[in-house]
DNA sequence: CCTATTTAGTACGATATCCCACCATTATAA
DNA sequence: TTATAATGGTGGGATATCGTACTAAATAGG
């Protein structure tokens, strides 16, 4: 059969992503419940991108980020513009495209959600010992990489 | 400003959650890629439900068990009833519920998208060192749990 | 240059998800 | 018992997601 510890491992990844799908549920219904009512995580995953890194990108660069298709950003991208959270302006650049700039308001919301999330992270912090979160975030982070390499190939 | 470790704390737990989402797109991307054209992710993680656990749970339980609403997983078990994937019995318990059995080929299917994923497996395996991800996998089902506990609180 | 190909974005249609409202049945309580 | 509340499931409408196809602009090759 020569599974040395072949199936171990099949079993292990099938449970690790099994978590990790739960986990994600749970960790958005926690988010959602502090966003706006007319606001979704997607939304959100916009405006914290755009925050943290510099304003400007353009549409299909967020969809490669977020490993959406791009009629998907555009949607996400066109419910944050109509509630004044974000601007798109052309790119001087290139004509077919365009970059995305976060409003004033979109600044504040976002930074309003975060202060509004702490609670709920206070009381993570209080009922789970944050440093095993510590010991698996830089393995999170390489799996991650390791299958957005794989995703391309 | 009293943040002991607390400012520290939320960053982490952001960036955990956001490795997570991402890595969740990502996992369910790899599982459709070996799906048949007509099943989606939650149609698989009903099968794999139904084929660890005892048959005859009733829609609800899974729903629970999965956090999505009724609705949502009354709209996935139509669609698998469709394919011949499931079978839905009245429960004679209860007259207002129904129980949800796999059929042969519900069970054949699951096997051989299981088989199919092997190859995904094997390369994750190799590419990626698996003794770290047996270090997280406790850490992760310890934080579903305490996220589905807190939950409904 | 000029044509062919690629790329960014969008429109549209199909399906998924989710909320609300509703029905039937069961559980609770007076 | 009988009235009330709670529960399991479904239907319908709104929005989300995603694939396909299309337009316009940029790039590549001649």
């Amino acid at each position: 059969m020569d599974d040395g510890q072949g199936g171990q491992d099949v079993g292990l990844i099938f449970d690790v992503f099994k978590e990790i799908g739960i986990i994600e549920q749970l960790s958005r219904a926690i988010l959602e419940a502090r966003l706006p009512g007319d606001l979704i995580a997607p939304h959100f995953s916009v405006l914290s991108h755009l925050s943290r890194r510099e304003d400007g990108q353009t549409p299909i660069d967020m969809a490669r980020a977020f490993q959406v298709p791009k009629t998907s950003m555009t949607h996400t991208l066109k419910g944050l513009e109509g509630l004044g959270l974000i601007e798109m302006r052309p790119n001087p650049k290139d004509g077919r495209s365009k970059r995305v700039w976060l409003t004033d308001d979109g600044r504040a919301l976002f930074a309003r959600v975060i202060v509004d999330l702490g609670p709920d992270f206070v009381a993570l912090a209080r009922g789970f010992d944050t440093t095993r979160l510590a010991e698996i975030q830089p393995v999170l982070t390489d799996l991650r990489i390791f299958l957005d390499a794989a995703r391309d190939v």
